[in-house]
DNA sequence: CTAATTTGTAAACCGCCATGACGAAATAGT
DNA sequence: ACTATTTCGTCATGGCGGTTTACAAATTAG
């Protein structure tokens, strides 16, 4: 498996698969669950109308979903309705689930998602990683996962996927990290040290973030632009509901998008880039807040009492912010910017300038910018439900697997 | 038809539509179509092995496209190899045609391309444009598509549609011309004065500049970032080979983007934009060339002749080329960077500074920058074959016009 | 209690591609 | 020269998938 999970069908006139009759069938189960996933119970007559085939067709689908564990019958709907009342069916809660975990720079985490979207099992390791190498922080994540898997499993799930999350820049292979300042790792190649017996995704953090906002947001459109600060500046860019990844994988690096050409050195070889002005350590520095443990939460209980320096700062981070978003904004024209990770909980002192700036460099009215409400957990979720994702997009993949651990089981 | 034509067929995860035995067809004669336009006289066996279905069934499609007069059989193939000789199919140089044309500041033109790719009529007609109001340009367009849709007529094709390039923003309904500032026009419905025989697309000819770098280009890969200069500066970005436009259309407005946040202020409100440096009318001045007719060719030959004055306009401009540049990629991850347009008489003297400041910007390798070699007619010969890309795209709804085109002829 | 409406399913049907067999037309080997 | 081999295009058959049509079941409206 090369390409990330929830890219399995690349559909577009591009591709030159043959286009066959199980291919249909595949592409018409995938849309039952889609349907059944994203607008709750629904009865077969009801998905045969939305999706436009006849509820014979839909019938014999949803036979098949059933009997692969992937839809349940939930039993007749109580409808004030004329006519017989539909059956109502729902994605299992049972059977395959998506495994999300995430390398922090503080803290490793897992989590398993089922179909339904709900979070079953979970847990979380704290402890800095900042500089260990690899295998033991990959051994104890590894740990972590069994942990989680072990619980689904005890509640009748099986992990159907693994995705990973890291803070630092992921090949398009979907496992090698190529770079990550904050960890200190270069060019490690996380497949191989992941558990064996799940086929592993690893993606940027910010990506899943923002793939997190899509899925999950409330209002959250296809088009936007997902910021994130967690580490170093990245941006999930969204386009047309598909997360853009670049040639490289390198897509949505705001971090160093020049903001003053001459501004200080960056590490990337450029000058004034935006980290210069809006990533963490220049904002600590300029808000003045000593070394020390949790500095972000410090700055935001500082910023929260109305400290000038701390307010000054991020005053500053907001307006080379829209500096850098102008720029963005003009180039992809979204219909969104969502301010997620670490951001969201400073959005308050850094909306005004950051708003301001983006309202005042813009012909006509500026891209609205909002503040995400997944909090930090963005990126997890992300990663756990590109498995579930991936599972919707092609239930016949999922269903042959299901088929044996049935078998197993019985 | 509210989308561009190109775009016919959006396929994806995100649609909602039945998935038929009959769009199946469709999809499949589109993958002949498509298969046998990029690679040359194919034989339906060649066909079959390149997009995965047997001989049998490419045969009934490529006979339905024989008929429906999108195919042509050229006769035996003469092969060295052993076997049966197949039957050479090739695209057929009659029937439908794609009809292009552009409004350029100080010229018109428009052009018909069969769907071997083949421009088989052109008109041109010069004059300024800057400044009229759009009825009396309209009229005049329209009079060069009715000259060059009658000299295609002439040599046995007729009209598919047609494409209209324009110096401006687009709206995504493709047909309302929200602001072209060097027309001086602003929320004009385009759709309403062109010839109402056709459907007309419209769109922004820095996109239908990238969509011909896209199709007729020699190495371009499927994502790229298209820099043209006509007269704002616009940037065609290409994603897996489509376009991207943006929620209101207005993508790749890279001429907004802030180079220097405290340079001058620019008409979009903002300070330091690309523009202020790189832009026709920037550049010029630093140059110091007078006013007067086709300041640009001036420009070119003096850069050419050594003036030193021009020379550094061209490397600043370059500059600052660069550092936006630097913004877009570390944003989209492109795998190259191609100047268009005007960009490309002046390369020789704009690249260096560019790819300099792009190097030293970039932590290891930068993105490649080329130079386009379609010249001053991309933009017009994309709008022509983006009719002919609907047409390859969807043979089907072709079919059944042509149908009565040929009953008609009858 | 009947008529109307809607749901889910079964049987017959049609369209599309796969399979397998065949003649046609070239090359390779004797 | 003649045969064997290979490849091409086509035809008949079959399987698969969604549609059409019909019908029983389950509800509401009158």
């Amino acid at each position: 498996m090369t390409a990330p999970l929830h890219e399995a069908h690349p559909a577009g006139p591009g591709r030159a698969l043959p286009d066959t009759q199980q291919g249909m069938r595949r592409r018409n189960l995938a849309r039952v669950m889609h349907t059944v996933s994203a607008e709750g119970p629904l009865s077969r007559a009801a998905v045969a109308s939305r999706i436009g085939l006849t509820r014979a067709a839909v019938s014999t689908l949803v036979d098949e979903l059933i009997r692969s564990g992937l839809l349940e019958e939930l039993g007749p709907e109580r409808p004030g309705r004329v006519g017989r009342p539909g059956s109502a069916l729902a994605v299992s809660g049972r059977g395959p689930a998506g495994i999300g975990a995430e390398i922090g720079v503080d803290h490793l985490a897992a989590c398993a998602v089922d179909l339904r979207g709900e979070i079953r099992a979970r847990a979380v390791r704290h402890g800095v990683n900042r500089g260990r190498s690899p295998e033991p922080v990959l051994a104890e994540l590894t740990a972590l996962v069994r942990q989680v898997v072990a619980e689904a499993d005890a509640e009748g799930l099986w992990p159907a996927g693994l995705a990973v999350a890291v803070p630092g820049l992921v090949a398009r292979d979907g496992r090698t990290v190529v770079r990550a300042p904050n960890l200190d790792w270069h060019d490690i190649d996380l497949g191989a040290l992941l558990p064996a017996e799940l086929p592993p995704t690893v993606d940027n953090e910010a990506n899943f973030g923002g793939l997190a906002e899509l899925w999950l947001g409330e209002t959250t459109p296809r088009d936007f632009l997902h910021v994130s600060a967690e580490i170093g500046i990245g941006a999930a860019v969204v386009v047309d509901g598909r997360l853009l990844r670049g040639t490289r994988g390198f897509a949505g690096e705001l971090g160093h998008v020049p903001v003053r050409p001459d501004g200080p050195e960056c590490a990337c070889g450029g000058r004034g880039c935006l980290e210069q002005y809006a990533g963490e350590e220049a904002v600590l520095r300029a808000a003045g807040i000593e070394p020390g443990v949790d500095r972000v939460g410090l700055l935001a209980t500082r910023a929260a009492d109305g400290d000038e320096a701390v307010r000054r700062a991020l005053h500053d981070a907001g307006t080379a912010f829209g500096i850098a978003l102008t720029g963005a904004v003009n180039l992809l024209d979204p219909q969104l910017v969502v301010l997620g990770g670490a951001l969201s909980g400073l959005a308050p002192w850094l909306l005004p300038s950051l708003e301001a700036e983006l309202a005042r460099r813009t012909a006509g009215p500026a891209c609205p910018v909002s503040v995400s409400r997944l909090g930090p957990e963005g990126p997890l979720l992300g990663a756990a439900h590109s498995v579930v994702r991936a599972v919707l997009d092609d239930p016949a993949a999922v269903a042959e697997r299901a088929g044996d651990i049935v078998a197993e089981q019985a």
